[in-house]
RNA sequence: CGGGGCGUGGCGCAGUCUGGUAGCGCACAGCGUUUGGGACGCUGGGGUCGUGGGUUCGAAUCCCUCCGCCCCGACCA
């Protein structure tokens, strides 16, 4: 049943999942500040249970939050080379304020190593001090050419650690320990979304990192979307800043620092990697509403019978489910049924006159749609029914875009090949490429390496593009 | 920056070619009947036709200026 308002996946992908984000609610296009959208309140929830389970994670792996200025001296970009040719062109910069020129600019932060890597420098001492470990939930602005809502957008909302170590070991462990126990273990346990864990080409890496690792989600027209990055900064952003310690033999050394970051991207991954032509689908995991109740009647007789077996069954729901009653006067059942699924609410339950007589209810699941998914239960143990059901759906959803990703994964080992793939899926290939022949098969296929995964095979291969014998494999694909 | 499209009630559009009282669908408000997969009837409210100028007795419509937004591509979380 074709939902009024969305766009089939097949005809349009890019304007199905607007069509996804409007019909949804999940936000709106600012219209007078160009590329932002409001995050509107069914969207910004979304927001916040990502927030919820990543600030779990991140105080759980020993980190605290704080929160550094939004402006930045314009100075300070300039410190680190790399850093400026990546970000320079992308920051807006403020020039007047209080009536008067300033001496000189801020620029908004387009990301924030270097003001923190200015406190940092003060605050950072003695090897006693290290590690520092703080991260900073915040809102950032990169001036994009073209924007989309939640995957780009001018101003965008995100947590960005930035941490401080005595080593080189200790600062790649922090990065990996983010990368495993923090965002891939957030995204696929939480939102359902597999990931490939990687290391960044030379090309893709963070600018001023020494390595970049990442997670990359596949999205269902094949193409790649980078849910997540932890860098190794290296001492490059220590010796722009002047990050210093003293270490136990009273020698002053420079530190070892870490970046790493999620946007509100995760909400165009959630939608990208889940939904339907019927509309938004949200794992149970991470639904802000997982079950609502649809009650069904035709007059005020039956509407107190069912309102009253709705609150005894609902009793016993609180704090075991996250449920809304859906008790709307003016609207049809069959309004409703749509809305919700339109909405992705993980579980809806009917209760009407006739179940009240059998003592049953309908329960219907989004990740079956229309009336396919829909069954009639007992109401006796339905509590425990429909939590083994959430954490069911949440399983089955994961392993819907598993079978999925896998299945428009496919190993290359030509040229043509890859060319053939990349049009629908990751191609998987063996490469000893240069950032050059990278730039040229970008050129001619539109297509990147999106990460050299951590799990690589232990027999050697030849490069698909220079021949040469290797046993490095990389995922190249077409990125959002 | 290159290519394309569009600005008309809240949303989606028609009307522009050929100037003559601003219209349709949805949404909204009131009343009544409805209610297990997007209900129906009646009544009603709401529009500087993106901006500025010009032509004309008369401009949404013709001419000129400016502005904005969306889509596709290069760039990017």
């Amino acid at each position: 049943m074709p939902k009024e308002g969305i766009t089939p996946r097949a005809q349009d992908y890019s304007q199905w999942y607007l069509d996804i984000v409007q019909q949804a609610d999940l936000a709106d296009y600012a219209e007078v500040v160009k590329g932002c959208i409001v995050f509107k309140p069914t969207g910004y929830a979304l927001w916040e249970a990502i927030q919820r389970g990543l600030d779990d994670r991140i105080k759980a792996t020993g980190h605290v939050n704080a929160y550094f200025p939004l402006l930045i001296p314009k100075s300070f970009l300039m410190k680190e080379a790399e850093h400026v040719e990546g970000f320079a062109p992308e920051v807006a910069e403020v020039t007047r304020a209080g009536g008067e020129d300033l001496a000189e600019p801020y620029v908004i932060r387009p990301t924030s190593e270097t003001i923190i890597g200015y406190f940092y420098s003060k605050w950072v001492r003695s090897y006693r001090d290290l590690p520092l470990l703080i991260n900073q939930w915040a809102n950032v602005m990169r001036w994009e050419m073209r924007t989309r809502p939640f995957l780009r957008t001018t101003e965008f909302l995100w947590q960005e650690g930035h941490t401080v170590h005595a080593t080189e070991e200790d600062a790649e462990r922090e990065t990996l320990l983010i990368l495993h126990d923090v965002y891939a273990d957030f995204v696929e346990k939480e939102m359902a979304i597999p990931v490939i864990r990687g290391l960044k080409s030379e090309k893709e890496k963070f600018p001023g990192a020494l390595r970049s690792y990442c997670i990359e989600a596949m999205m269902q027209d094949g193409r790649a979307l980078q849910a997540g990055t932890s860098h190794n900064l290296g001492q490059n952003f220590a010796r722009a800043f002047d990050i210093t310690y003293t270490d136990q033999h009273n020698t002053i050394q420079y530190a070892w620092t870490t970046s790493w970051g999620v946007s509100t991207r995760l909400i165009g991954a959630l939608i990208m990697t889940h939904s339907d032509d019927e509309g938004l689908v949200i794992p149970p995991h991470l639904a802000p509403t997982q079950v609502v109740v649809v009650p069904i009647y035709r007059n005020d007789a039956e509407r107190s019978t069912v309102m009253e077996a709705v609150q005894r069954m609902t009793a016993e729901w609180k704090g075991r489910l996250r449920f809304k009653v859906d008790d709307r006067d003016n609207l049809t059942p069959g309004f409703k049924f749509n809305e919700w699924e339109l909405k992705g609410i993980p579980i809806r339950v009917e209760i009407g006159p006739k179940d009240i007589e059998k003592g049953s209810v309908a329960i219907a699941r989004r990740d079956q749609p229309g009336r396919e998914g829909k069954s009639f239960v007992p109401q006796e143990g339905l509590t425990n029914r429909l939590t083994a059901l959430l954490e069911e759906i949440q399983q089955a959803l994961y392993r819907r875009a598993l079978t999925f990703r896998d299945a428009r994964t496919a190993d290359v080992t030509t040229y043509e090949e890859l060319k053939q793939q990349v049009e629908h899926g990751f191609a998987r290939c063996y490469w000893a490429g240069t950032t050059e022949d990278e730039k040229r098969i970008q050129e001619e296929t539109r297509a990147t390496i999106r990460c050299i995964p951590l799990d690589q095979p232990q027999q050697a291969g030849r490069c698909i593009y220079t021949g040469k014998e290797t046993t490095q494999q990389v995922i190249f694909a077409r990125a959002y």
